[in-house]
RNA sequence: GCCGUUGUAGCUCAGUGGUAGAGCACUUCCUUGGUAAGGAAGAGGUCGUGAGUUCAAUUCUCAUCAACGGCUCCA
């Protein structure tokens, strides 16, 4: 007999060789029926694997986490037995469990797949399910999995074997299709009720596009057909506040052909969303002891030479146009021009920290597949600035810009994102990153102090960095699940040398300064893209394009609305009257599919007592009020930028 | 850039080898109506672009451009 501890601390005792499936059993059948695997020991296993020494047992159900990857990763096995009865002689590289399903990377040879054969793929998984056949794990040495693959001709899983140890490989067979894996598994097909494949991709091998690209095709599988009806409806409801959507509807943006992909025009009431926001950035950045500062559009190569984004960046700016022998390139990032605005000047430690702000528009040559709305385009404004300063500065500096974001995240209610500091692969050094093996870890350390101790919460990634130096990311996701970094605060230690910008120091000595670039609202094009999502086109009242519109019931009192009007615009409040000839039905679900903040329903009565009946888009009738009131409020409610 | 899908009116979308339709939006008229769609009439499209097949192409084929879903990449 063996003790096998329970997650609540009760422990019983079983024989030995027992399954986790076994012990659900003995508890009872129903929840037998939900198992789809078992932390052992703190390790996912099968179900069905003999326990054979005393352990903690977690049972997994679809609604922990490991009990959903599970379930997804015998999906990919499962679809992946479906694609060979198809499509025999396929080749199979890997095929994991993801965020909200499964894929399976494949070789398909010369043949196509199309969106019509996904619909019979579907059908044959199904059916393949019905038979309840069982996911059996079988231990293999590396010289019998070395010589199955080698007769099956798949030099994708031989190259999966080579990283594989003798011992420890592991196949997996359910019904007539083995593969390797190191599971675990479902204990068999039947528990698969409802499966969606959802979409052909190219993925490139081991994720290098010098590769060969293999064909992915992901999917969605569900114990039943209600939760996958219920993921669908998510996912469209999710659409509807993906911000290509809404920026067409609320006329922020567009696109158009004879200008360029990723090239956006801003329509007017985009245009007042970025004059809000600028206004934000100039006061906050007035408070915070920034300059302002104002660079061309373009430089010499040279200066790209200097900075050394040219061997970087190339690929992902605009060709250069040359005159006179002379090359121009448009600017990709703001930073070598202030560092040429530092340089202007010679500078003393008493001038530091100099902090150089400017909403600055660059141009990137993204290609043209990662081109996406808002969110990824080639022409970007943004909310830049670089602080130079000392050594000793630094920590003070940083932490500050830390305070600026977290105070602009406060005022826009964004809760919903991970701080993400980016440091330097050693391996990379001189390739990816600057040659600078101790600063990298002297300013990486200075970061890290940062943020441990403001207490922000935050993730270390390698091999993010940018290339002179560590930085912060603000990573969020978009309304379909997409991950964008939203912000940027970086460290550079590199191109202070490379442009020789140097203070003279306490000691009258030359001093090279640490240069912190930061970009707390990101550009214009992500952040709204990402607002209209965050606020599903709801903007407060300090955004929205249009604050107030006064709906008169008919045109008797539009004399009157036209006086409101005026004296709403008087006050600087964005208004409108909707003069149509329509009902006042008509006209208010208009302007709340427009999402105005404010509706001012004006009538008989309203125009004989000089007030307006008020009405909050989503909330319906708030009743009356004097209008310099209403106007009043509405004023402070702007100015304080709240939320409404 | 690569793999897959799509491209018809301002928007959302039907449809067809014999040069096109709906709803909304728009214009005009009737209606002056109190908190999410009043009624009528009208106007609007060389069916993304270019070539090919055909007596005939928006429809079939190819190329190209753009968008979308991924990969790679990134603020």
């Amino acid at each position: 007999m063996m003790n096998i501890t329970f997650p609540d601390g009760a422990v019983r005792q079983y024989e030995k060789g027992v399954t986790a499936l076994d012990i659900a059993k003995s508890i009872s059948e129903g929840l037998a029926r939900k198992i789809i695997a078992a932390e052992v020991n703190g390790e996912v296993w099968d179900a069905t694997r003999p326990i054979e020494n005393d352990a903690t047992l977690k049972l997994l159900t679809w609604d922990d986490k490991g009990g959903k990857s599970t379930f997804w990763h015998s999906s990919a096995h499962l679809m992946a037995e479906s694609i060979e009865s198809m499509f025999p002689g396929v080749k199979f590289w890997v095929g994991p469990a993801v965020e909200n399903g499964f894929y399976y990377d494949i070789d398909l040879g010369d043949r196509h797949i199309s969106e019509d054969d996904l619909r019979k793929l579907e059908v044959k998984m199904a059916e393949l399910a019905k038979q309840n056949n069982a996911y059996v794990r079988k231990a293999i040495p590396k010289a019998e999995a070395i010589r199955y693959f080698t007769e099956k001709g798949d030099e994708y899983k031989l190259d999966l074997l080579q990283g594989l140890n003798d011992g420890e490989i592991t196949f997996y067979t359910q019904g007539a299709f083995t593969d390797l894996c190191r599971g675990p598994h479902l204990p068999h097909t039947g528990l698969i009720k409802a499966i969606k494949l959802t979409n052909i991709a190219g993925a490139y091998w081991k994720g290098d596009e010098k590769n060969k690209q293999l064909i992915r095709i992901y999917g969605v599988t569900f114990p039943s057909q209600k939760q996958l009806d219920e993921y669908l409806q998510m996912l469209e409801e999710a659409k509807k506040r993906d911000h290509r959507k809404l920026g067409k509807e609320l006329a922020i943006f567009t696109f158009d052909d004879d200008v360029g992909p990723g090239l956006p025009l801003w329509l007017p009431n985009g245009t007042v969303i970025i004059e809000e926001l600028e206004k934000l950035a100039k006061e906050t950045e007035e408070d915070a002891g920034y300059k302002r500062v104002v660079t061309p559009h373009i430089a010499k190569e040279s200066m790209y030479l200097t900075s050394g984004h040219l061997p970087y960046y190339q690929d992902s700016m605009y060709p250069p146009m040359e005159l006179e022998g002379i090359k121009y390139y448009l600017k990709a990032m703001n930073c070598p021009h202030h560092h040429k605005i530092f340089a202007a000047e010679p500078k003393s430690y008493k001038d530091l920290p100099l902090r150089l702000a400017e909403y600055g528009t660059c141009y990137r040559y993204e290609q043209s597949g990662e081109l996406f709305g808002l969110m990824r385009v080639r022409c970007l404004h943004m909310n830049d600035a670089h602080i130079y300063c000392t050594k000793d500065q630094f920590f003070q500096e940083f932490k500050a810009v830390n305070d600026m974001y977290l105070k602009y995240f406060k005022i826009f209610g964004i809760d919903k994102y991970v701080m993400r500091l980016s440091l330097h692969e050693p391996s990379k050094l001189g390739q990816k990153y600057i040659n600078e093996p101790e600063l990298w870890i002297e300013t990486e350390e200075m970061v890290r102090q940062v943020l441990k101790e403001t207490g922000t919460p935050y993730v270390e990634v390698p091999d993010e960095g940018a290339f002179y130096g560590p930085k912060i990311d603000v990573q969020i996701w978009s309304a379909i699940g997409r991950e964008f970094t939203l912000a940027t605060n970086q460290v550079d230690f590199a191109q202070g040398r490379r442009f020789k910008l140097e203070y003279t120091n306490h000691n009258n000595e030359a001093d090279t300064p640490l240069i912190i670039h930061r970009a707390p609202l990101g550009t214009h094009e992500r952040f709204i893209g990402f607002l209209l999502e965050h606020y599903a086109g709801k903007f407060p009242a300090w955004l929205a394009p249009l604050q107030v519109k006064i709906l008169p019931i008919s045109d008797k009192f539009m004399d009157y609305a036209k006086t409101v009007l005026s004296k709403l615009k008087k006050a600087g409040i964005r208004s409108e009257v909707d003069d149509r000839n329509e009902k006042i039905g008509k006209k208010i679900r208009d302007t709340e599919l427009m999402k105005v903040p404010y509706m001012l329903v004006i009538g008989e009565k309203e125009m004989n007592e000089g007030k307006v009946a008020i009405r909050r888009q989503g909330k319906g009738d708030l009743g009356t009020k004097d209008a310099d009131e209403f106007i009043q409020e509405v004023k402070t409610e702007i100015e304080e930028r709240r939320e409404g």
